[in-house]
DNA sequence: TTGTACGCGTTATCAC
DNA sequence: GTGATAACGCGTACAA
C-alpha cells in the first residue's frame, strides 16, 4: 500500500537504519490505515527475543503474592515486557511443567518463587536468565531477592520474649519451603539467645493457610502442653491461631500473644489487630524484575555471566494489638 | 542424531501421520538425549496457534481477583494453555495497551474483566475470541460470564429491610464500572419494592478499596444525614465502613448494620463477621475459560460465529454478624 | 513409511 | 535510501 518493500516497513517500525522522511510518512499512514500490527511470533523467531517473561508462584490466591505479582507486572510492563503467570502449589512437578511451558514460548527470563528441590532448578531453567524469590541455590549463579526471613523470625520472637513470654509455640510453614525454614531458624535463634530451648512439642509444620493455623492451634490446646505465645510463619496462620484461641475462651493477647509474618492487608483489619513482621511484597516483585532486566540486558550485550547478586530486604516488626 | 528428516521428528512429536514404531523410538530417544524442546514461536508461526491466552483484570491485588485468576489459570493449564496476565487499574488506556500487547503475541483468546468504555472493545479485540467478565456489550457477539449483580444488590438490601432497617446508605463502586452500576440498581430496586425512595445523599461512588469505604462512611457520619444501615458494593468497602462506624462509637450491627459483596476470605475473619453476597470467583474464572475454550475450538474447526452465550451465576446471601 | 521443499512474517545482510 | 534475499524453526502437501 505504501509502495515499498517489507524491509523498509521493518526499518520504519523499528526506527533502525536510514529512511527518507517522505517514505517514512507513507509507511506510517499505510500502517495506520490498515491497522497493521507486527506479528510478535515472527519477530521473536527472527530476533531471538520475545519481550516476555515467566512468573511462577506457589499460589496467586495466597494473599502475599498478588502484591508481589503486581510489583513485577508493573515494572515489567513499564519496560515493554509481558508476563506469563503460573501457579505451582508448592509442587515441584507443577513448577517444572510451568518452566517447560514458558521455555517453549521462549520467555526472555524467569522469576521463580520456588518451593521444592532447588537442585532440579538449574537443569530446568537452562540458559534462561532467572531470578529466585526467597531462595538461593548454592553454587548456582542465579540472582535472588528475598527478605531476611531468619532475622524476621528473630524479631518476632524477641518481641514476645521482651513482653515476658517464655513458652512460645511456632506454627511453621510447609516442610521444604526455604522461607519457612528460615523463619523457624530465627525462632530458635531468639529462644537460645534468651537461654531457652525450643520445645519440639510446640513446633509444627504445615500449609500456609487459615485452616491449618486454626487446626494446629486447636491441637496444641488439646495436647495440654502449656504455652503463652505463638509465632506463626505467616499472617493467615496467625489469624487462624487467634481464632482458635478465642474460640477456646483464651484471650488474645492477654492469655496468649500472637505474632504473624508478611503484614498482608488482613493483619490490619482483624481484631485484635495483628502484630506481625512486614515483608514488602510489592518491592520484592519490583526488585526481582530489576535484577532480571539487568541480566537480560547483559545477555543481549553478549556479556559473560556476572557473579550472582543476592538482594536481601530487611523485615520490620509492626507492633499492633495481638502481642 | 536419529538419522531422520525434520519432517519425521515433527510427525513423531505431534502424533500425526504414520511413523514406523522403530523410527519413532529412535526419535524419542534422541529427543530425550538432546533435551530437545520444540520452539513454540516457530510452531505458532507455522500453525497459526499459540496455546496462550490473555487475561486482563483491573487489579490482581484486589482480593476478589486472585481466586478468579486461579480459576482461569487452572482450567487453561489443564487444557495445555498458558496465560498472560495484565492489570488495567480500570483505566481504558492501560486496558487497550494490554490487549494490543497480547494480540501482538498472537494469543488464541482473551478473557477481559473490563472497566471503561465497552464500545472500544470490539475494535481492540478484533477477531480474537473473547469472553467478558461482569459485562456484556450490546450488539457485540462476545460471550460473557458474570454474577447477577443486580439481584445480588436486591438480596443484600432486602435482608436489611427485613431486619427493620429503613434508612439505608449505599457505598457504590467506581463510576462507569458495570458490576458496580448493577449493584446500585439492585439497591434501588429493593428500596422501591418496599415503597421507599433512595436518598441521594446516602449514595456515593468511589474506588473499590478499604480507604474509600472508611472515608466515605466518615463523611456520611459527619454530614449528619441519618442512616441505620449500609450496603457496600464490595467487601473491602464494607470493612472500611464497619471500621469507621466503630471508630465513631457506633455499634455494628446494633446501631448500623452493614452488608458487603463478594465474600472474600476477609469477610469471615473480621469482627463482627461480615454479612455479604457471595460471588463464586473461582467458578467465574473456570467458566470463563470454558466458554473461551469452546470458542477457540469452534474457530479452529472453521465454524461460523455462533450466537453469544451469557452465563449468569446466581449470587447468594451469606448471613453472618454484621447485619 | 519417509524425505523434499515451501510457507508462516519478521529482521538482517548485502547489493544497488 | 531502498530492495532482494537468506535466515529463524517449525508443519505439511507432495513426491518418492
Amino acid at each position: 500500500m505504501a509502495g515499498v518493500s517489507p524491509a523498509t516497513v521493518s526499518r520504519v517500525l523499528n526506527g533502525q537504519g536510514p529512511v527518507r522522511e517522505a517514505t517514512r510518512r507513507r509507511v506510517l499512514e499505510a500502517v495506520e490505515a490498515l491497522g497493521f500490527t507486527p506479528n510478535g511470533l515472527a519477530r521473536g523467531l527472527a530476533k531471538g527475543v520475545t519481550r516476555t517473561i515467566g512468573l511462577v508462584l506457589p499460589d496467586i490466591a495466597n494473599p502475599y503474592f498478588p502484591a508481589l505479582a503486581r510489583g513485577v507486572e508493573d515494572a515489567a510492563r513499564a519496560a515493554g515486557f509481558a508476563v506469563i503467570l503460573g501457579n505451582s502449589d508448592n509442587d515441584p512437578e507443577q513448577e517444572a511443567a510451568h518452566i517447560r511451558v514458558m521455555r517453549e514460548r521462549l520467555v526472555d527470563g524467569l522469576i521463580i518463587a520456588s518451593s521444592g528441590q532447588p537442585q532440579r532448578l538449574p537443569a530446568l531453567v537452562g540458559e534462561v536468565p532467572t531470578v529466585l524469590i526467597d531462595r538461593r541455590v548454592e553454587g548456582w549463579p542465579a540472582d535472588s531477592v528475598s527478605t531476611d526471613n531468619r532475622l524476621g523470625g528473630r524479631l518476632a520472637v524477641a518481641h514476645l520474649l521482651a513482653r515476658g513470654r517464655r513458652r512460645i509455640a511456632h506454627l511453621g510453614g510447609p516442610a521444604g519451603v526455604a522461607s519457612a525454614a528460615d523463619r523457624a531458624l530465627g525462632f530458635s535463634d531468639a529462644l537460645r539467645e534468651a537461654g531457652l530451648e525450643p520445645d519440639p512439642r510446640l513446633v509444627s509444620q504445615g500449609p500456609f493457610d487459615f485452616a491449618s493455623g486454626y487446626e494446629r492451634t486447636r491441637a496444641l490446646l488439646e495436647s495440654g502442653v502449656d504455652f503463652d505465645a505463638i509465632f506463626a510463619a505467616n499472617d493467615l496462620l496467625a489469624v487462624g491461631a487467634v481464632q482458635a484461641c478465642q474460640d477456646a475462651g483464651l484471650e488474645v493477647p492477654g492469655r496468649v500473644a500472637v505474632v504473624g509474618f508478611d503484614d498482608i492487608l488482613l493483619a490490619r483489619l482483624v481484631r485484635p489487630r495483628l502484630t506481625t513482621v512486614l515483608q514488602p511484597a510489592y518491592r520484592v516483585g519490583a526488585l526481582a524484575w530489576e535484577r532480571l532486566a539487568s541480566r537480560i540486558a547483559a545477555r543481549a550485550a553478549g556479556g559473560g555471566a556476572a557473579a550472582p547478586v543476592d538482594v536481601q530486604l530487611t523485615p520490620r516488626l509492626v507492633v499492633r494489638e495481638s502481642a
